[in-house]
This record gives structure tokens, C-alpha cells and sequence, in this order.
DNA sequence: TAGTCAAATGTAACCGCTTACATACGCACA
DNA sequence: TGTGCGTATGTAAGCGGTTACATTTGACTA
């Protein structure tokens, strides 16, 4: 009477009414043969008229073992990370697993619980799609001995598989093309960080800009995240006196943003200012001008990911390995010929070191 | 030694660690009283030292019960949805609720394994932010006798909570506003379909100018969903020989894409023709011309949900009602004064009904 | 007709936790 | 010293499945 699930039947009420016992209707629920045909058919029936739905926590428990993989993503909202995401989760049905995803938004903390719901819930294995990891938590998850793949986390780590885009490659691709079309002024803009992904654009765009000194210069411009980031940090850009004939974003939101605040101004793009992103995120194609960008392959990333947490009769898994992806230039509107500074020059007439043209 | 996890430790290691029974080490962790101060204390050592994690599996059986809710949402892709999921979220955490979410991405089969999945789980509560739902659907929902929180899906059920948004009084709102600026061409772009939320927008669309008949015409156009629809949309609707002074979408994404679209054809907004999106999504502001739309208060409707599927003490919960929330007209850029057709005059001079100016 | 063996099904232990109930403990009181 | 009682802890029965192992069934052989 004070069952505590009176609405939900179990497999004991299945098998009493297929007349049959709980083994064999486990049996026939998880498609096992040495079942007889008519068997099977009374227990399907009798599942079906109970509107039987197996309690996948019994489940999991009696198995000791889960196809459900995890996701840790800090930012879901970002484009970006959910295409890998979407990407994982379907290389993960396509095999039978399921997949429960974990949005930390970025908090330290929420991360902190959300790898402890992981290992409470005893996922088969975790993706960390997650820019925050501090050493505790990997402590943690390196004792959990849950199978862990990151996402981008730069410090290689014993017994972990690591899938990295090469940023690095990317970067110099897009310094390499703005130094062609001729542009000697170039800034970079990004969120102020230490993290692998950012910092190493950075550092990229410095020392390619590095290679072509002293005939092009660099400027880097500390800019919060997102669209009103890039906006804020364009503002700054304008009014700090370099002038610059190229901006480079390290994101494209940042770099809508930055279309956004020069468009406000006056300044066209690319005729006076050229402009780039990096990711290719599905807003870089539409914004306008399109955008010229760094397209990395988030399809492939989930694929990987998944290929290197799921152990797989003869597949690429490399565990404890590092796996790099190249990331290709993408060429729109927003980027052009150099035009030197003269299309700022209303703007920052005071800056006697540029000669003023046309 | 063939113990499953032999990796992960249970209670009875811990217990026996501390030298209690499971009981008290249960006690303990579920902060119970009854149990002496040195007694929890060593059990939290031993459980430290042996870095245990409770099976949430075997907790959620034993209990019977779990604090965790379910999200189903259409499409986690879209901003729209992805901050009722985020407010909801907030508010289950705040309340010590766990959130699954599964993103059905508008596929059928995909919705139903979900629930499966779901009612498999015993989650505590279902919130559906899903446009697909049929009845077989519907049926499976009821049976399980979880609690269910529905956003927009039109028909009200016994039984089941029904979040929805106004749409009628957004749209009314867009097409007076558009009226009163002098607008008397009007073309809806929305994508096919019988859904409460869009075909409401339609309906209201037409009965509202139909109110303003016959100075002000309505067009419907159909267009597939998102960016692309848009585009595509805006080509059909430009070359039809309806020659619109305003263009109303169903929603920001499509609206996005008609920018795009009108910007290609070198055609001004709102100068030449005014765009209206619905929703207010984050990029809506940061488009070019930056979008005027009907914001919803996404926040307000997934703290709502929230409260409607979680029994609380003294809460304004409603089971099996309808809760209606307001949406209110955002004015930006993309609409202004209507100037007659002029501006497409060059475009489309073969329909004679019209008389050119200027 | 008994014997053999594979196929079909049943029995019951176990997965890791919670919790009702039983028990042990200590202490005040008569 | 025995009694009673509140507090702290232990015992063991579930929760709803899975699965090793035991048992039954039945077709086929000798």
C-alpha cells in the first residue's frame, strides 16, 4: 500500500503477469536469446499493458557499469563548445551510449559539483569541454579512474588523452594573410588570460608579428569576453593611439562586437580597417561583413573525443596521448588590402608619427 | 578481487575504515543528527581518505525518490531556449534540485528516447521546451505520473501546468506599432507550421491588419527556420511582387537573415523597408541595424516553470493551469517611418499598381 | 523406455545505499 | 541496585534490477 513508487511498476509486477519470473523478462528486456519465442512475446505484452519503464538506476547499480558518458561544457551558450558538444552526443547515440551534459557556466564551483555528480552518477567515461581546472579537481577526477579526455587543456597529464586544435597554426595563418595583403599595424584583441587556447594565440600572433618586424607592428588589447567585449575593447583600441590597419580577435563574438562599435563609428570595414575572428562560429557568415575567420572543425573534435574515451575494437584510441587538430583560414569580407592609417586619420590627426594621405 | 569497481570504494569500506556500521556512515553523510560528534568525525576522515563518492544510483533506489529534474528542449542552439533551460537551471540548483537536460533537436525519435530516458531516470519533474509532441507522446507522459511543466505547446491538458507566452498581445503590439509609423504593406515571414507559438503569431498577424483593412495589407510568406530561412525568405518575398514597406518575422534568427539578405541587395534599413524580429535574443542587439523585436522574459519563465513542477511550502503553484506571461516591444534600429515602396521601385518597376515617386 | 544433452526457465545472491526497528549505552531517579 | 528513558549505534530488509548457477523441459538417441 505505502509502496513509495505505487504508479510505477517493476519487473516483479511484469513477471507475475507474464507468468514468468523476473529473469526471464530481464532477459527478454535486454535481448538475450534462450528465450522462447512465445515467451518473450506474453513478457513484451505483459510490459507493454503495465507501461513498464525499467529503472535505469537499478540498472546501472546491478551492472556495475554505465554507457552513459559525461559532458562537462563551461559555456553551452558558446557556439563553439555546443557543436562539439552536439558532435559528441552524436557519435555517443550512434554507438549506444547516452550522454548527460554538465553547463558550469564557467564557475569554479559549479564545476567542482558537477565532476562530483559525474562520479556519483559512475559515468563510463568524461568529456571536459572547460577552460577552469585547477589541480585539486584533477586530482579528483585522476582518482575517480573514470576515462577522461579534455578538451584544449594545455598541460599534458599523465594517463589522459588530450584533443588540442592548433592554435598556433591558425594564428600564423592569419597574421601570414594580413602581412600579405599588407597590413603593418595590427592588434590583437583578448580576454586577459593565462589559459592555454588564449594565451597561445597571443603569444602566436606576437611572435609571427615578431618575424616581420621592423616593418609591422603588434598591439595587444585586453578585452572582456562577447559581443560587448569586442565593442568596449575596440573603444579603447580607437582612442589608445595606435592605429591600426588590422584587428584580430580572438574570438568571433569579440570580433562581432569590434564590426559593431566601428560600424557605430563611422569606420568601414575592410576598406578602412580589416577584421578578424577565430572559430568560425555560424554568426561569423552572417554578420556583416561576413567575417574572415579561423574555421576549427568541431564535428571532428566530438568524433575524437568520443573515439578516445570509448574503448573500441580497433580504433585510433591513444590513451594518455596528445591529439593535435588543424584548424584552416577562412577568407570573407571583413579582411582586405591594407590601406595604410588614412581612415582613421580624422580620428587621430594628434598621432604625428603617420603621414596622412590622399 | 573480481569486485566490478574495485576501483571505487562503497560505504561498507568506509564504514569498517571508521569502524562503524553503514548505518552511521549513511547517517553522517546525509547530515542526520543521532550521532555523536567523534563518531562523524572519523567517519568523514575515513570517507576523505578513501576518496568515496556515494552511488547516486544506489541512493536514488533506496530512496525512491531523487531531486533531480529533467529538460527537454527542441533546441539547446537556440539563445531563446538555452536561457529558459539556464534559468530554470539556477532555480532548481538554488533549491538543491540536480537538472538533466536532453536536446531532442527537433527530432522526434530523439524526443522520445529522451523521455525514455527520463522516466527511466524518475526524475522528479519534466519540463518540456519542445515544439514536437504528439499524443502517443502525450499519453506516455500522463501514465508516468511525473510532474509536467509545459513551455508554448498550445493545447492545454488536464492535469499538466502550462507555461505560455502572450504571443497574441507581442504581435498586436509589433503590428500597431508598425501601423502607426505608417506602414501599410506588411509581410510575415514564418516557417510553416501548425505549432501554437508561431501560428498564433501568424494568426494574430493577420487578424491585426485585417483590423486596418483595407489601407494595410497583409502577405504571408512562408520560410524555413533560422538564418538561412530568413535569407531564402527575403529573396521570395522581394521578387513575389508583394512589395512590402515592412517585414515581420517570426523570430529573431529569420530576421537576421533577411538583414543580411536586404543588405546584399543594397536595400536600406529601415529606410527603405522596416524588419521586426520576435524574441529578443542576444544577438538581436548587436546585429546591424540592431533589431526592433518583442522581448520575452526568459528568466520569469523558467523560474515559473520551476516553481510549478517543484512542491513547495507556501508557492503560487498551480497544477494542471495555464500561466499566460507578458512580452513587451523592444524599438531599435531596424524600423522607422514608412516612405511608400519607393526604395524596391527599381527592383520591381513591372507591377503597375503602384505609382513610383521621387 | 531410459539416458543424454541442449535449450528454457527459475532461484537467489548481489549491486550500494537508506531506514524501520532492535539493541546497547549511560545516566538520573526512586 | 534496579528501573526507565533518551541517545547513539547496529541489524537487516528492502529499492529494482542482473546474472551465476541450479533446475526443469523436451527432443532425440541408443
Amino acid at each position: 500500500m505505502q509502496a513509495k513508487n505505487a504508479d510505477l511498476r517493476n519487473l516483479d509486477a511484469v513477471a507475475k503477469r507474464a507468468g514468468v519470473s523476473t529473469a526471464t523478462v530481464s532477459r527478454v528486456l535486454n535481448n538475450l536469446n534462450m528465450v522462447k519465442n512465445s515467451t518473450r512475446a506474453r513478457v513484451l505484452r505483459a510490459a507493454e499493458e503495465l507501461k513498464y519503464h525499467p529503472n535505469l538506476h537499478a540498472r546501472s547499480l546491478a551492472r556495475g557499469k554505465s554507457r552513459t558518458l559525461g559532458i562537462l561544457v563551461s559555456n553551452m551558450e558558446n557556439p563553439f563548445f555546443f557543436d562539439i558538444y552536439r558532435a559528441l552526443e552524436s557519435a555517443a547515440h550512434a554507438r549506444g551510449y547516452e550522454v548527460v551534459v554538465a553547463n558550469t557556466d564557467y564557475s569554479s564551483e559549479q564545476l567542482v559539483s558537477s565532476v562530483r555528480l559525474m562520479i556519483g552518477w559512475r559515468v563510463a567515461g568524461l568529456a571536459a569541454i572547460v577552460s577552469e581546472m585547477d589541480s585539486h579537481l584533477m586530482q579528483m577526477l585522476t582518482d575517480s579512474k573514470i576515462p577522461i579526455v579534455f578538451y584544449d587543456v594545455g598541460t599534458p597529464q599523465k594517463n589522459i588523452t588530450n584533443v588540442r586544435v592548433d592554435y598556433r597554426k591558425g594564428m600564423k595563418k592569419i597574421v601570414e594573410y594580413l602581412h600579405s595583403l599588407g597590413h603593418t599595424r595590427m592588434a590583437f584583441l583578448g580576454h586577459h588570460s593565462t589559459l592555454g587556447p588564449i594565451s597561445e594565440r597571443r603569444k602566436t600572433f606576437l611572435e609571427t608579428v615578431a618575424r616581420f618586424s621592423p616593418n609591422t607592428e603588434g598591439q595587444i588589447v585586453a578585452a572582456a569576453d562577447g559581443l560587448e567585449g569586442g565593442r568596449q575593447a575596440a573603444r579603447e583600441l580607437l582612442s589608445s593611439g595606435f592605429q591600426p590597419t588590422a584587428i584580430l580577435c580572438v574570438n568571433d563574438f569579440m570580433a562581432v562586437g569590434v564590426l559593431r562599435h566601428l560600424r557605430d563609428q563611422g569606420i568601414r570595414v575592410p576598406e578602412d580597417v580589416s577584421v578578424t575572428g577565430f572559430d568560425n562560429i555560424k554568426l561569423a557568415e552572417f554578420c556583416s561583413p561576413a567575417l574572415t575567420t579561423v574555421h576549427i572543425p568541431r564535428e571532428r573534435i566530438g568524433q575524437t573525443i568520443f573515439g578516445n574515451l570509448v574503448p573500441d575494437q580497433a580504433s585510433d584510441r591513444l590513451s594518455g596521448q596528445e591529439i593535435l587538430i588543424d584548424p584552416e583560414l577562412v577568407v570573407r569580407e571583413s579582411t582586405g588590402v591594407a590601406r595604410q592609417t588614412q581612415a582613421l586619420e580624422n580620428r587621430q590627426l594628434s598621432n604625428s608619427g603617420l603621414q596622412p594621405r590622399c
